[in-house]
DNA sequence: CTGGACTTTCCCATTATGGTAAGGTTTAAC
DNA sequence: GTTAAACCTTACCATAATGGGAAAGTCCAG
């Protein structure tokens, strides 16, 4: 066995990502097949693991899937022009703004309701108010 | 008929709840059970409609499904301590600052990334390094 | 050679929402 | 009075990314 062959365990292990998503990414045709053994297990390659970690470190910034998808198109494009992998990354930065700001919307006016809420034994309540007259 | 009874289609105009979730909302035992026409078809009284608002505020504010059952219960007890809603209602903030900042954290790695992308015909890209070397 | 740790595939669950299809009902227009 | 549009019903499928579990096969160390 070549030593640097592991198993979908040890994939997993080395790379971050759980066994159950290695098969997961493999099933959607995101990473390529991986090579078997006679009896059927996957065994991964440097270059495997290698991919998987790209992907884990995508997944940790946000990116969907399909974004990863382009952006792994892209890193194993020696050509690729550095524009789209910027217009990936600066469109996913503009939908995290989006859903911060939304958020930091309702925190907002949870923080507003909350404020004014006694939160004792009484049972009037600006929170129930607010949500009941918008 | 009652004035004040109108179909899925006018509840959903009326509450902002789409009929397909005001049937899903039903199917989870979220809402009462609506009365029934004659032929099936379901009417809502006004107090359905103030409901369905409710849960449309509360939506809107980012609360899950659960906190919500639990929300409409506490406003539908006219005993219930304020407390226990700004309970709710702060461990939602709570909810909503872990995930805000998780997001400006992805965000702010984003960010330094494509500064140095120079976003051009060159292959080179700083943000591809990031990526696959964490 | 046996038991434990691993692997395989398959199915189900999550969260909240939407789409579609096949069929019944109501209503307004002719 | 009939018909067509606009509504309603249920049932199933889909989304995004992840985890859980079962049943069965494989590998290795004691």
């Amino acid at each position: 066995m070549d030593s640097s062959s592991i198993n979908i365990g040890g994939a997993a292990l080395t790379s971050g990502v759980s066994a159950k998503m290695i098969r997961h990414y493999e099933a959607i045709g995101l990473i390529p097949k991986p090579v078997r053994t006679f009896s059927g297990y996957r065994t991964y390659s440097d270059s495997d693991i290698h991919i998987l970690r790209f992907i884990k470190q995508a997944r940790k910034l946000g990116f969907s899937m399909k974004q990863i998808a382009v952006l792994l198109s892209l890193w194993q494009n020696r050509e690729r022009p550095s524009r789209e992998v910027k217009t990936v990354a600066l469109q996913h930065i503009h939908e995290l703004d989006e859903k911060i700001i939304e958020m930091q919307a309702m925190k907002g006016t949870l923080e507003r309701l909350v404020k004014h809420c006694h939160g004792d034994d009484r049972p009037d309540c600006p929170i129930l108010d607010g949500l009941a007259a918008p």
